[in-house]
DNA sequence: TTAGCATGCGTAC
DNA sequence: TACGCCTGCTAAT
């Protein structure tokens, strides 16, 4: 399930596996059947991420993907892939196969859509030259509680919900304090961990987000008797590693947020 | 075998 | 705020 370390790892992989060879494309599925006809024949010459989305980049087509809560794509070795009907989407180079499934947004596009959708999206903290100043400018003027501006992809691009829950415990920052309120020292705390977070994870396509080096080594054994990679995401009952208290959940816009109460003041 | 849920998001009320 | 949508895994029946 996709944040924006997913979305890079898939293509850095497309990068590799694909690019500058010609592919064929099919939609077993049927979804994206023309398109894929259109693509067919043709080089990948380039991928590019924003947050959540996805480019594969054909000479000036581009397709579009966004996985959504469900999309995920499987990479194979030889072109045939898997044969499942429920792929939206297999590109083969002949050594290689991508199958894409489940996605929220499978479409072709041009060059010129694909700035029109990035530019309604925040800065992303992959991208080298992103800028926090413009997330800290939206923060700071906002009423919405900090947990709610850290899930909206217009503020910071590729952050969801583990994310989200993670990086606000590390930064020991309480979830409902207002954006307006945050201080600028616990932002720069969110933004540089977002940032190595999401680089270190874009690596294996996996969060984890536990230091377990910050541990003693009987501490080390009771943090894995729940888990090595999240510190509070889907931890609800459980205790803070830090401070035993029981990690708490509410649903907040619709979504569950997990924090310690404690540590988390 | 079925129901419920999930790292998302757009739309309608 | 509720719902629908795309799929697949797990828990409940």
């Amino acid at each position: 399930m996709p944040e924006g370390h997913t979305i890079r790892y898939m293509a850095n992989m497309h990068e590799n596996l694909f690019r500058d060879s010609i592919v064929s494309a099919e939609s077993p599925q049927g979804r994206f059947a023309d398109e894929a006809k259109r693509i067919t024949g043709n080089a990948l010459t380039g991928t590019s991420t924003h947050g959540k989305h996805l480019f594969l980049h054909f000479g000036s087509d581009v397709v579009h993907v966004h996985l959504g809560l469900y999309g995920w794509f499987h990479f194979f070795r030889g072109g045939e892939g898997s044969k499942r009907d429920s792929v939206r989407l297999r590109l083969n180079n002949g050594l290689y196969a991508s199958e894409l499934t489940g996605p929220t947004r499978c479409e072709l596009i041009s060059e010129a859509d694909t700035a029109h959708i990035t530019e309604e999206l925040g800065q992303d903290p992959l991208h080298e030259n992103a800028d926090p100043d413009e997330a800290w400018a939206i923060i700071q003027k906002s009423r919405k509680p900090i947990a709610t501006l850290l899930m909206d992809q217009g503020v910071i691009a590729g952050i969801g919900n583990v994310y989200r829950a993670e990086l606000l415990y590390i930064a020991r920052q309480d979830p409902f304090l207002i954006g307006a309120d945050l201080e600028r020292k616990v932002f720069d705390n969110i933004w540089s961990n977002a940032v190595r977070l999401l680089r270190k994870d874009a690596e294996t396509g996996f969060i984890q987000t536990v230091d377990l080096s910050e541990f003693s080594d009987e501490d080390r054994a009771n943090v894995g008797k729940y888990t090595n990679t999240v510190y509070v995401y889907k931890r609800h009952g459980q205790p803070c590693f830090m401070c035993n208290t029981p990690i708490k959940t509410m649903r907040l816009a619709g979504r569950a947020l997990y924090w310690c109460p404690t540590c988390q003041k």
